[in-house]
DNA sequence: CGAAGGCTTGATTTCGCTCAACGCGGGTGG
DNA sequence: CCACCCGCGTTGAGCGAAATCAAGCCTTCG
């Protein structure tokens, strides 16, 4: 998706009213952007020229092999920034995972922004810093963790970041985006959450709906 | 390890000379470390005083499971930057895998160097961003590749980085590190490699000393 | 109501792991 | 100087966790 050549109506309304973005007080202007169901924020090798941070909904980012197999690298909740590149383009697409809405920076201010301020340049920082982390915790699951392991830490993670590690939250996204997070496939994740259920150590409301009976059973699963 | 109560005799050499950063100009001044084969550099959980810049050698940094298993996320050669982090403590553990030397800097002054100049943030940012960068295609490869697209994808990224994309070069790692790097066992890289030579892909003149024969073939294995 | 997409479940296969043995090279001590 | 040992790597046999292949079942929505 190129900003300026906009094709989906519902863009902009922000932009159009002279919006800030609503949550953070101190972040510079940014252009507002509403997203449907898996709309694409920008691909894999398009230039650069956006940064983004969510407003509300779930992003997600990934990679594909020629052949199609795809890995997610991170689901993007609200208040994460993602898109911030070290060169010319995106070494990564991202997708809404259900209707969406971000705000887009240009990424050409990002420099002055930072020099600016220590308050935005810290956010950005500390932004690149807890992606760099997450990644690094994704590569042990993806490179040493079982289906069940992985499984697990999922849960708590989705837990703690959607509802703030209440005992049930819904996810936002489904099997295909949770296999391919996980370096999985759908067959097993289902499994997998089916055998979790039995054993009583999750609940499964609905295939989105999910209760944590059992979290330290879970967390022992986890490392 | 902690610095300020270093055990190892060779440390600090440059320091006791008042030396600076030797390979790089602009780099505000540094305590140079050498460390022997596989002498740690920080663990998990340190508090992350101070941050390093590779100057001869490689580092591993990785991370552990609770029963032992291992997940290399990167190594480090000349002119990496590691161990940043948002949080107070090192997020991962850092080893020398031969003997190795690096410059610490003091984590404290980070934000006054980078308020000062603009050159030093810029090498900041991006040697973040760059690790970012590597740690998403990683992620892509411990999520969805199998062990021949791993080795391939591998032995060309360790060809570019080491020796610029020469046809032959030297390892650094042993089989245990490369396995714990791509989510491998040793058996199966060791059986990737000889399986790589027997078709003509690779030549194995020593366990480390390797000879990329058909780049072609290697880089269609590796999208 | 019918169709389609998403999810689950079952049967079978397979890739990479585990277990096991052996080889080789380099350092050490008798 | 040589024998031994130990760490590292290779190779083989068999196994098992997760993938693949294949139905079938919900739910949602036109």
């Amino acid at each position: 998706m190129q900003i300026p050549t906009a094709t989906h109506a519902s863009k902009f309304p922000a932009a159009a009213f002279g919006l800030r973005a609503p949550t953070t007080a101190k972040m510079p202007a940014g252009t507002q952007m509403v997203l449907i169901k898996g709309e694409e924020l920008f691909a894999e090798g398009d230039e650069a020229e956006y940064f983004y941070q969510v407003v509300s909904g779930t992003i997600r980012s990934y990679k594909l092999l020629s052949d199609g197999r795809r890995q997610i690298d991170a689901f993007h909740l609200q208040g994460d920034i993602l898109g911030l590149e070290a060169g010319a383009g995106h070494r990564f697409s991202a997708e809404a995972v259900g209707d969406a809405s971000v705000i887009a920076y240009r990424r050409c201010r990002l420099a002055a922004l930072i020099q600016e301020g220590p308050a935005f340049r810290d956010r950005v920082m500390s932004a690149m810093l807890r992606s760099l982390e997450r990644a690094q915790d994704h590569m042990l699951l993806l490179g040493r963790k079982t289906a069940q392991e992985k499984i697990a830490t999922f849960l708590l993670d989705m837990a703690q970041r959607i509802s703030d590690n209440a005992a049930h939250f819904e996810l936002p996204m489904q099997r295909t985006d949770i296999a391919d997070h996980l370096g999985l496939t759908i067959e097993t994740v289902s499994r997998t959450l089916t055998q979790f259920a039995r054993s009583g150590l999750i609940e499964l409301l609905s295939a989105r709906s999910i209760g944590l009976c059992n979290k330290n059973a879970l967390r022992r699963l986890n490392a």
